[in-house]
DNA sequence: CCGACACATAAGCACACACTTATGCGATTC
DNA sequence: GAATCGCATAAGTGTGTGCTTATGTGTCGG
């Protein structure tokens, strides 16, 4: 069940700034760590965890490693979500909008 | 961190099954222990971890608790998504298609 | 080649978490 | 009003998880 993967994945505070840092733009392990008070060995911990997750993928680059986020995971969520609309309130107008946005 | 709350929440797969049983119909503790094979403590447990996470309310009925979804811990959810709306790949069209259902 | 570098893996440890049994508490029934 | 029912809470226990230090693997520069 990949789903639990990666609500597992999501439910570490590290783990999830780290997403969030690497959707702000793709970069090396090494400068994930910039900012994030964390050893080397722990971000690469991390890193399995959200490659595990479909969250994040890794792209060899020499001996660097680059990673960006995977949109599999993502879609994975929002396919969860979806099976859920039936209890999606108004208040989710946000949504909309942000999507509204994203048409254009 | 509400949100980390949620994604914690949805760790567990016996939560998942919880919330996915009650999504097909609000019942009470007792009926939501049907099926799945665990004692009342740990349900009662569960439903306190959904509760918290906004992912599920309660409504005191006489001596019965009627469990329900609760929209706000997916709307939180779909706030979170929407935030990565740039790393969607085209499949999730079908979401943006269920959105544009709920409009009218 | 040989050192430094980027990263992964191994092993150990402290803590969180999901379960158990036992008990408490309010509502209902008789 | 005593027993029962639906559910919550307390306390204890085993397992999982995230961290640490130490070491391994592969790549680059001199």
């Amino acid at each position: 069940m990949i789903e639990n993967d990666i609500f597992k994945a999501l439910a570490d505070p590290t783990r999830c700034a780290i997403f969030e840092k690497l959707a702000s733009g793709s970069m090396n392990a090494s400068a994930l760590r910039q900012g994030i008070e964390i050893s080397q060995p722990a971000m690469s911990q991390h890193l399995s965890v959200l490659r595990n997750a479909k969250l994040v993928r890794e792209e060899r680059q020499g001996r660097f490693v680059n990673y960006e986020v995977d949109p599999d995971g993502l879609a994975l969520i929002a396919g969860w979500l979806a099976k859920y609309r039936a209890y999606w309130p108004a208040r989710i107008d946000a949504l909309k909008v942000l999507l509204r946005d994203m048409d254009q």
